[in-house]
DNA sequence: CTGCATCCTATAGGATACTG
DNA sequence: CAGTATCCTATAGGATGCAG
């Protein structure tokens, strides 16, 4: 096999990397989900509160998928009415550097936008 | 202010930070298309082989998106018949630490799933 | 409070055929 | 080759109401 041919297998194989997280990771609300839980233990409403934008129902089939992916715990007290927690497991820190990288660009890219705003504004 | 809501005004600025990022690089396809393209320019064909499983219609309007946002540059060629040519722009570059991120956790997660499949077969 | 049930809309994305 | 047009389905996600 020629360097050509090496040098896209390798890129292939990012493209197949990237897309095995993005089939986990996608939607909406998982990251800032898990962002919002960073904090600690939450209940169901205050993750709500957070997410700012969510519904209970979205929330709560969120939450399910993110159990079943193990990043997330629920727990359940026997208090009067029933009191819930969501938090995050260890595995769930394996996700630090993604959430790091998009926040950082996320922050980066607003301060762009707003740049960019600026001289069209002054382009009209 | 006390610290609690001093903590969680930090949180909730991370959450939206998240969600502006992801509210550009949402979708099956934009990173994975990054990704293709790092390996320098590339035709629409080319490319809608290396991501395996785009349609045309999909592809053509994820690069129209891409282009918008400044990640692309589409060069067109006079030859007959027409050449089209795709490429990053020097901004795409911005994105490289969230790419790497999400390369290096599908490829360890992929790993991580595979043993747990092993260890649940032996429970069966 | 913690959700689930129901209903609904919008969007993503795929299949196929076709044009210059 | 480089797309566009048309049609279609599946899924994401929202609105509202209700139950334990």
């Amino acid at each position: 096999m020629d360097k050509k041919n090496l040098t896209s297998k390798a890129c292939i194989d990012s493209i197949n990397a990237v897309k095995d997280a993005l089939y986990v990771l996608n939607g909406k609300w998982k990251l800032p989900l898990i962002v919002a839980l960073s904090n600690g233990p939450q209940r169901f409403k205050e993750i709500q509160r957070s997410l700012d934008g969510i519904t209970a129902r979205v929330l709560s089939k969120e939450l399910r998928e993110l159990e079943l992916n193990l990043f997330v715990e629920r727990k359940v007290f026997n208090t009067v009415p029933v009191t819930v927690s969501y938090e995050l497991t260890g595995y769930s820190q394996s996700l630090d550097p993604i959430i790091e990288a998009l926040r950082n660009w996320g922050i980066q890219h607003k301060k762009q936008i707003v740049k960019e705003r600026k001289s069209n504004i002054s382009l009209v």
